[in-house]
DNA sequence: ATAGGGTTAG
């Protein structure tokens, strides 16, 4: 989903640490200020979800939300928390109470509804047989009742509901059910309602769950927690998380107190609408009220936190579970190391492993596909292949997911060989035939490793397998195709895809602007900016506007912001890479400048300039090799200019390409380097850092002494 | 699935 593009300041309440600054910038063609360390902003995360409370707010208590309910138990049990209190996590002191002899009023009830085991029936066997002769009944509504003449004996309670369990599909649950209702002969109680609702969530029926919610409401019948946790959690799997809310909020109104149960049900319900601020709050609701939360509810926090790449959420949880000493399960563990992978935290990942493993939980599928899967993003090869061979020593289970996560993780570090290897067993297997995403896996690893032949080969053996071609797999071989020049294969891929209903996403696109880029001199680029015609008609319009250099900056200004704004957040930077890229072939260097500029105006390019005292530092490394080109000689003009007015220069100058730690990553550290020589600038390659390039303010001075005469530096 | 809550692949 694309995020707006904003040139406001933009401090969303949802994402604690991330505020823009803007600063004042002044523009002039030919005259590029560097120092755009602040940028106008583009708001990360849609603001989408923050604000529904204070919708409510305005409503009488009739249709007032949760949190207007709770906000007097929360003056009460609460201190010195307010709900806007950016520091939750970690900082907070636990709650002190003002009176600590005052009873708390709860907000959840400690009490679970007891389980009562079914009394011994006699004619057991029979209503088993029976349930079986039903099940295996014809679909139809007159077979089924006709089935249910055969009625062995009267029906007891406990009858009815073996049969109501025994079921095995809504369809059957729900006619039987209403069977029951017309036979009159039994009390309709909440468990019958319960039974069939448990049966109409497997087969994701909401609707009709409602309305056997509103039918029981009616005739008298009082839902329970179990009845609400069963709505909640149908509602949940249906995706309708507004419903979910709605019967939690119903529930509350009725004067039912949720137990531990239905409340980690709605926590995960708010967690799963991004709502962290009150998951949190309605969690210490019910810590001050001396409930000790379970396994189930930290592996919901720390889902959410893993969403939210929220490192300080997950250590809030593992300390949480260490104070009430609560010791994580194989589940919670799956899901923080999963949680630890969003959150950018390979180290912690492992170290969480290994403290499962020493305390004797052995790890699942899961477990394994979440770490293969962190390694191999993280490009931490080393381990990723350690893992992989204790996996095999111990015989650790396998699956699908995991074969393919391992064929990923091949993809992400250059495993040719082993991913081959891999690929060639599961084919050979019985179970384990590849799919569309081991095809795609492999399609990346030759796409990127630049393999045209093994890519095109896989391509043909797709086709005549039946396997489906998807959009990943797709743009990993328009990719490969583009790198190697051949330009017909990347238009009769992208025919093909189309042809297979395909649809084009905006990293194809990216993909697609990356070919128009390499095919910029060679008949095919009509050919190339036809096929990005079908699939983002206004980013070709763009470059039309662009490479005219009667087009004004205004103009360009305006357009860019349209285009970046309706794109992906992550091909936005992409993009702007490869227009500069184009305008440089079209030796539009004056163009490539204002793009960088806007560009780093936007934030596309966050940390391009990093100074401190001693040192600037140019970092490269996101950009493509146009796109270092410009920056590059956008620093160099700055340098030249303050030369000139004999201003302050630190000691230092470094230029970061990056070493290409991945197998595949193309040099960019040797087209920076053959464009520094041509420039003559007096950088050289740092000895103990590939891929930095370092130069002196005394040799700087110099270099940029000579290329203008001294008479014109003098001010 | 045996009346209710949590975790796996671009």
């Amino acid at each position: 989903m694309a995020a707006p593009l904003s040139t406001t300041i933009s401090i969303d309440p949802s994402t604690r640490t991330r505020f823009t600054i803007v600063t004042p910038l002044t523009f002039t063609h030919r005259n590029f200020s560097i120092h755009c360390t602040a940028s106008e902003s583009i708001p990360q995360t849609p603001p989408t979800s923050t604000t529904s409370n204070t919708k409510n707010k305005k409503n009488n208590n009739k249709n007032s939300s949760l949190f207007d309910q709770l906000s007097p138990l929360a003056n009460t049990t609460l201190s010195n928390t307010t709900s806007k209190d950016q520091s939750y996590v970690l900082s907070k002191p636990k709650s002190t109470w003002v009176n600590p002899t005052k009873q708390k009023r709860s907000v959840l009830s400690q009490q679970r509804h007891k389980r009562v085991p079914y009394s011994y029936s006699p004619q057991l066997r029979d209503f088993k047989l029976f349930a079986q002769k039903l099940n295996d009944s014809g679909d139809s509504e007159a077979e089924f009742l006709a089935c249910l003449g055969e009625i062995p004996h009267e029906l007891t309670r406990e009858n009815a509901l073996l049969i109501l369990n025994s079921l095995k599909t809504w369809q059957k649950t729900l006619l039987f059910f209403n069977w029951i209702r017309t036979q009159n002969s039994l009390p309709m109680e909440t468990i019958f309602y319960n039974v069939t609702m448990k049966a109409l969530r497997f087969g994701r029926q909401f609707g009709k769950i409602e309305e056997l919610a509103h039918q029981m409401i009616d005739e008298g019948t009082q839902p329970d927690n179990i009845t609400y946790s069963t709505i909640i959690t149908c509602a949940k799997k249906c995706n309708l998380f507004d419903k979910a809310v709605q019967w939690f909020e119903r529930m509350y109104k009725t004067g039912l107190m949720p137990d531990e149960v239905t409340y980690s049900a709605i926590l995960d319900v708010y967690a799963k609408l991004g709502k962290v601020e009150e998951v949190i709050n309605l969690y210490e609701k019910a810590r001050a009220t001396g409930w000790k939360p379970d396994n189930i509810t930290f592996s919901v926090l720390g889902k959410m936190f893993g969403e939210a790449g929220d490192y300080d959420g997950i250590r809030y949880v593992l300390q949480e579970m260490k104070s009430i000493g609560v010791q994580a399960n194989l589940v919670v563990y799956n899901t923080l190391l999963e949680a630890m992978g969003k959150a950018g935290k390979p180290g912690f990942a492992r170290s969480l492993f290994e403290e499962m493993i020493d305390l004797g939980i052995s790890p699942d599928e899961k477990t394994l596909t979440a770490l293969i899967k962190i390694y191999g993003k993280a490009r931490w090869s080393r381990d990723a292949l350690e893992l992989w061979d204790r996996m095999k020593e111990n015989r650790w289970p396998m699956d699908f997911f995991l074969y393919n996560t391992l064929l990923n993780m091949c993809a992400d570090v250059g495993l040719v060989e082993e991913a081959e290897t891999l690929f060639r067993d599961m084919k050979q297997s019985e179970h384990r035939k590849p799919d569309s995403w081991s095809y795609t896996a492999m399609l990346n690893i030759y796409g990127s490793e630049g393999n045209v032949d093994k890519a095109m080969k896989l391509f043909e053996e797709m086709s005549k397998s039946g396997v489906e071609l998807n959009i990943m797999g797709c743009t990993c071989l328009i990719q490969c195709l583009g790198k190697a020049m051949e330009f017909d294969g990347v238009v009769r891929v992208f025919n093909v895809a189309v042809e297979r209903g395909v649809k084009l996403d905006d990293r194809l696109c990216g993909c697609l602007l990356s070919v128009v880029s390499l095919s910029h001199g060679s008949k095919h680029e009509e050919n190339i900016l036809a096929c990005l015609q079908q699939a983002n008609p206004k980013l070709v319009a763009f470059i039309q506007l662009i490479v005219d250099e009667e087009t004004s900056f205004e103009t360009i200004k305006e357009e860019f912001k349209n285009i970046m704004s309706s794109a992906a957040v992550e091909v936005r930077r992409p993009f702007c890479n490869c227009l500069i890229d184009i305008c440089r072939n079209k030796e539009l260097q004056e163009r490539a400048h204002e793009l960088l500029y806007l560009g780093t105006l936007y934030g596309l390019y966050p940390s391009l300039h990093n100074k401190t005292a001693n040192e600037w530092r140019l970092d490269v490394r996101s950009l493509s090799v146009g796109a270092a080109e410009t920056a590059l000689e956008e620093w160099m003009w700055t340098l030249t200019k303050i030369v000139r007015r004999e201003g302050t220069l630190p000691e230092l100058f470094l230029a970061q390409t990056g070493s290409g730690t991945h197998k595949f990553a193309q040099g960019l550290n040797i087209s920076f380097a053959s464009y520094l020589r041509k420039l003559d600038a007096p950088f050289r390659q740092s000895e103990e850092k590939v891929g930095s390039f370092i130069a002196t303010r005394k040799d700087l001075v110099s270099w940029v002494q000579s290329k203008f005469p001294s008479g014109a530096i003098a001010t």
